[in-house]
DNA sequence: AAAGTTCACAACCGCAGTAAC
DNA sequence: AGTTACTGCGGTTGTGAACTT
């Protein structure tokens, strides 16, 4: 799950944490508290440089973090925060207590995400919807948005690259994702949703 | 059972802001 | 005022686990 530790041509390790390198920085931590994150591995006899140090101390080591189990709670204020703030991950990470901005983001890519985007993507439908009243108009959209669809469909497409779907998937759905990866590129297959 | 694919997340990289000189 | 060093942030990558074919 995390990269194997090896050392760079400088001789500083990298790669995954073991128990005894997180006791060396804990230990020295609790100790002299943090004072300089350069000189830090060196005096804590740990062969890291200083940013990989305060990295793991930040999101794992430090006795108020807490990991996994987020509630709905946490996830409904971290859907909310996004959608004010964006990818701020530290402002959001603030109102969190317990949770790194690290954790969080990782937690939004992974979990979060899809339901933002669909979210989203619900929204647009049902704005472009009401702005449409008659019939012929209504499936003049729909064979538009399946069109696009189509012409969404690249594997550049971050969105559907992102978005597992299956056979299953409805042609509503896909127009939902082509839609919002429209928006979000400024439309790179030249057709604009205003 | 093996191979391929996707998921989850720890860790790295590069850049920007800021303080110190 | 310019330069250097340090810190923090956000994007991205690497890889083992889990799942699917």
């Amino acid at each position: 799950m995390v990269r194997a530790p090896y050392f760079d041509k400088n001789g500083v390790k990298k790669g995954a944490w073991s128990r005894e390198e997180d006791d060396k920085l804990r230990e020295h931590v609790e100790k002299y508290g943090l004072w300089n994150w350069r000189e830090i591995p060196k005096f804590a006899g740990l062969s890291r440089c200083g940013k990989s140090c305060r990295l793991r101390w930040m999101n794992y080591l430090r006795p108020d973090v807490k990991h996994g189990n987020y509630n709905e709670e946490e996830e409904d204020l971290i859907l909310k925060l996004h959608e004010k703030h964006g990818n701020k991950w530290s402002l959001i990470a603030a109102k969190l207590p317990g949770r790194t901005d690290n954790e969080v983001k990782n937690y939004w890519h992974t979990h979060l995400k899809k339901r933002s985007v669909k979210k989203q993507n619900t929204l647009v439908l049902k704005e472009k919807c009401s702005g449409h009243t008659s019939e012929s108009e209504g499936s003049q959209m729909k064979k538009e948005m399946e069109a696009r669809t189509v012409v969404s469909y690249t594997p550049s497409n971050p969105i559907l690259e992102s978005t597992p779907l299956s056979p299953e998937t409805s042609c509503n759905e896909l127009s939902n994702l082509s839609t919002d990866f429209c928006s979000k590129t400024s439309c790179v297959s030249g057709l604009k949703l205003e």
